[in-house]
DNA sequence: AGGAGATAGTTCAAGCCTAAAATGTTTATG
DNA sequence: CATAAACATTTTAGGCTTGAACTATCTCCT
């Protein structure tokens, strides 16, 4: 937390600098944290008070609604960047509902492909008009060019991978 | 999903309009949620490797390691944006270990202040320098130029209050 | 063919999270 | 003073989330 010894010393690849962009990354991650949290939870009441359901049965309803076909368990939880088991059991609640379907897999009986039904692509057409609604109105404040502009630069963030860890 | 009409309609204020805003803001949004995802994914494994702890617990202290008398319980939970009775169970763990006391207010039985123990400030310093540095190193993408303009624009977002809500 | 190892998915334990109900305490009001 | 309303916190029920252990199946290699 000091501010002091940032001049003439050897920048350690995961030590503190401390400088000003230091500084500057460390205020950009809390505001990207509270505005992503503020977002989430306007959509997440209003999925809850619309439509009775949660943002992250939403997630595998647009994930599957973009894919055709279907996807199996393991593209599903990959899409998603959730864990396995976590699918399951949300697959589980959907399925239950009538929302999606289980299908087995030819030739890998080890695999499920999941797809939504007639009454979950009819539910999702649904919210995904009141949900491109809501984000519209939640980021009315950044127009069209500084959106481009931060997608962009949030693209740096997102991509860099696992590599250099610790 | 349609782009057709968006030439002379009145703008609903809860319906899409499908400009090229409303499609900027969409796309800004899934990559906003995509950074923040995979940030705090790197952050929560490194949190859980390195110090064996989680990010909610890191949150909660802090939190308090700023605010150094402590905090009532339902400042803490107003602070972190988080339900009252999530921190009653993050609080209650932290207890246990040693890392927080609770101290009942004076004049008033039914607040308790929550406060670091010497033990816990200790740990936290240790973790909020590495916080920092994985921070620093997981937005290296972004310049201290980038990292400002980005939290301003951002703020926008996260001003934006429950007022208007459907 | 017969394993060794990889892969797909589920189950499990533990913790996080929310909304709503419940408990105990304080404050305001008639 | 009594008691209704407001307040601070906890409890509860249900769902989300992870990492790790487990089951079943497939693939590859000899």
């Amino acid at each position: 937390m000091s501010e002091i010894g940032a001049g003439h010393r050897v920048e350690a690849e995961t030590e503190a600098r401390d400088t000003a962009a230091s500084k500057a990354r460390l205020r950009l991650w809390l505001k990207l944290l509270k505005a992503t949290k503020h977002v989430e939870g306007e959509l997440r009441e209003n999925l809850r008070v619309t439509f009775d359901t949660t943002l992250p049965r939403f997630d595998v309803m647009a994930a599957l609604y973009r894919a055709e076909p279907g996807l199996k368990m393991s593209e599903l939880s990959s899409v998603l960047r959730v864990s396995n088991g976590n699918v399951t059991g949300i697959v589980d609640r959907l399925v239950i509902d009538g929302i999606l379907v289980r299908i087995p897999v030819d030739n890998d009986r080890r695999a499920t492909t999941v797809r939504l039904t007639k009454a979950g692509r009819e539910q999702f057409a649904q919210m995904a008009a009141k949900h491109e609604a809501w984000i519209d109105n939640l980021l009315e404040g950044v127009d069209a060019n500084e959106a481009q502009q931060m997608t962009d630069q949030l693209e740096r963030i997102a991509r860099k991978n696992t590599k250099k860890g610790a």
